[in-house]
DNA sequence: TGAGAGACAGAACGATCGTTCTACCTGCAT
DNA sequence: ATGCAGGTAGAACGATCGTTCTGTCTCTCA
């Protein structure tokens, strides 16, 4: 849409992952978006929306590259793999602050909000879709792996920020590891 | 110390940990802990100290707790079972909202604030005993498990406040079974 | 040519933030 | 008896919060 919109967003999307929500102010946001406050009330009802907003984009993002994954890769193991690995280089790499919506949660605990009803949508997503690609493998229980994984996830997404991230990154890989071996050797699902 | 400090820490940490720390201003606390403002800065030289008092607070208990499961409970593996019950408890209880610790890191994220220092103190210490209680069982690369152990706790802790609690408290102590599996077909540590 | 949308600038709103202040009262220990 | 620590009460500080407002200027498209 309009250049000064994308500027916003972009600029909020950034300062409210790295600062978080509560602490960056519309001032701040609107400051070094360069935009008045005029602007910002004209695209956003809310501050809310704004986060709301910030959410929907780094929900589509990822649900982007789990598509892209998606159509790369076709072994099932392999493709979870790929998200594994997905998952780990963020962890790593630069300006990593944990996840956006795990963040976003611990802001805002009513269940009513809307910023936590985005947090709620993406994870009800995320888990649906790891536990079909655990299901794509043809082995039973697809969904205690699924929740499996999305748990490994949320640890190393929460820690990988409070310590050194590549041992983080290591034990998350080598847990989603031995959780495939341990499916591997499973009998082929009935139903 | 003193009673109305008591009612003041106490009512601190009730709100902080429902409703955030960003969100719980002084005059909330102050309100429902029936105490005057001076009486709050007597005790608590800023609000920030009255959070770091907060989360010492949740750190000792945590610690008592750990240290009780540890004079009670002799079979390694069944201590750290132990552990992985009390955390699946926790989860299932009333009014879980999550790791109070992960919670304070994502709304004060500058490495150098008290409330992050206490956070990571918090968490270094039960890294730390986790990997001992591990080492304990003779079995090797007790670093590992120690990490992956915190991991699993981790996502447990933060998907426990964000959907059904039952079935992320069944993932948990499954996970955990399953790694003290993966330990108890590996040979003694060497060192 | 003219209308309307979008961005500009900037003042102002009431509310709340964390913090400091003066002043008075009480109970206990020296 | 005196002093002081710990409590009460309440006003006030400057700063920031999210939000709304009145204007003006500049494009674009009918």
């Amino acid at each position: 849409m309009s250049e000064a919109r994308d500027r916003l967003l972009s600029t909020a999307s950034r300062l409210f992952y790295a600062e978080g929500l509560h602490s960056v102010g519309v001032d701040r946001v609107i400051a070094e978006a360069q935009v008045t406050r005029a602007t910002l009330y004209r695209h956003f009802r809310s501050k809310d929306e704004l986060v709301v907003a910030y959410l929907t984009q780094a929900d589509e993002a990822i649900r982007a590259r789990v598509d892209a994954a998606r159509s790369e890769v076709e072994d099932p193991d392999d493709l979870i793999r790929t998200v594994g690995r997905s998952i780990a280089e963020d962890i790593q790499g630069e300006g990593f602050r944990g996840c956006a919506f795990l963040n976003a949660a611990a802001e805002y605990p009513d269940p009513e909000h809307v910023v936590h009803q985005a947090v709620l949508k993406h994870r009800q997503w995320f888990l649906a879709t790891m536990t079909e690609l655990f299901a794509a493998t043809g082995k039973p229980d697809s969904e205690f792996a699924g929740r499996h994984f999305v748990m490994l996830r949320d640890g190393a997404m929460a820690a990988g920020c409070l310590t050194d991230p590549a041992p983080v990154g290591e034990t998350f890989l080598r847990g989603l590891e031995g959780l495939l071996t341990y499916r591997s050797n499973l009998g082929s699902a009935l139903s």
